[in-house]
DNA sequence: TCAAAAGTGTTAATAGTACACCCATGA
DNA sequence: TCATGGGTGTACTATTAACACTTTTGA
């Protein structure tokens, strides 16, 4: 019974995190300038290949640990790219995470030893492999499940403006949006919570602050089943 | 340099295929009651495994072929189940595609002799290690596609009944559609044409037939960029 | 003649879009 | 006092949802 396997080839099976972060320039994303071979100089997605004691996604969540010193990160599988020479030296089968993740809490000096740079996601360089192409599948996924689920959140500080929820909309879309109906849709969603703060960093006049409440999101899912 | 690919472990990789079908009855899932072993007798979802001279996308287009004789089939990736024991004698890492196919179409003989049975979406048997969620998530992702993209047409024949489109529809809805609002909504529709058939096997008095027009469809695609 | 599926419009409700000015503040 | 970003409401348009009867025909 084992030959039921053994006749089969065996592959490497790596993991390529796309890392979304967002400040007041916007969206980008946390590469990697290789410093050690092979590619070396080259600018990459943040990846890393699965061991024997995780599951795919552990080792996604393993790689994004590494490189930023984060967990609980919000992410999500991309896909798997598979084409036989997507690599050129062996093969190697790459399945493509996406992670959303607030540009302030990263572990700045693990990041710094591993040649990692935030890149402005429309002056993006040009990328090792296939990974331009799966930084295009990210988005646009990561687009489609920002319009059903508020996931934003996880790219916003706990605290935040509604200008800066809706610059990171706008990043999201790719396009401008109207700013009395966006404060008007907002105004209606019961998890976006104004608090007591005002912002006075970003405007002399001082903003408002708001936070997303999860429990109630959940609990309005709830009702909709 | 070698060593910087040889210091990690292998895996085999499988691709397993959720075969939608649709007629009179709804929708139905091409299963597979294993003539073999291992786990003779259980049922699963095709599969095979990825070889050293194929992508993994072809990988399921040659599992399709082998199991129902069909070529140029519309296939999506639903995702990579990577959990470490999620087959219990040996790790696989397994990517699943949906497949949607005209269940008048496919080789009987060559599904008869595989062992393979529809099995309606709503009545289906317990299935092998996790495919039960891939499943799921299969129909999830081919609901979201329904709805933004003519691929429903791939489940049906050429020529067919507002009644039939609006049967499937619903099956991949699950829920009740209004005759009235669903026809207002395909006589907008530009790419699915009236022809002069008549279909009189469905009922008495004869219901007009019609045809997806995929030319139409891409053009209108190009207007909206 | 009747059972069974095909076909057909109108109205109300909801959601989305377009649009321009005043406010508060610190420099 | 003025430059900067914060904040606000209304009218129009488009989309969606609800709803019931007549037609044709073969058995």
């Amino acid at each position: 019974m084992t030959s039921y396997y053994s006749k089969h080839p065996q592959f490497y099976v790596a993991v390529d995190c796309i890392i979304f972060g967002f400040n007041k320039d916007g969206l980008s994303l946390l590469l990697l300038k290789r410093n050690m071979e092979p590619f070396y100089g080259a600018w990459s997605l943040m990846g890393g290949f699965v061991q024997n004691n995780e599951s795919v996604d552990d080792a996604a969540k393993r790689v994004l640990h590494e490189y930023t010193g984060l967990d609980h990160v919000y992410m999500e599988q991309v896909g798997t790219f598979g084409a036989v020479n997507r690599e050129p030296d062996e093969r190697v089968i790459s399945v493509a995470y996406y992670a959303l993740l607030n540009i302030n809490d990263y572990d700045k000096k693990c990041v710094e030893e591993h040649n990692g740079y935030w890149a402005k996601i429309n002056a993006l360089p040009s990328l090792l492999f296939d990974h331009q192409e799966m930084v295009e599948k990210a988005r646009e996924m990561m687009k489609q499940k920002a319009s059903c689920a508020p996931i934003g959140f996880n790219l916003l500080p706990e605290l935040f403006t509604l200008t800066q929820l809706q610059n990171l909309y706008e990043a999201i879309y790719g396009c401008p949006i109207d700013k009395r109906n966006f404060r008007k849709k907002v105004a209606e969603m019961s998890f976006i919570e104004q608090t007591d703060l005002i912002d006075k960093i970003s405007s002399r006049r001082g903003a408002r602050l708001y936070k997303f409440n999860n429990n109630i999101y959940s609990q309005s899912l709830k009702f909709k089943l």
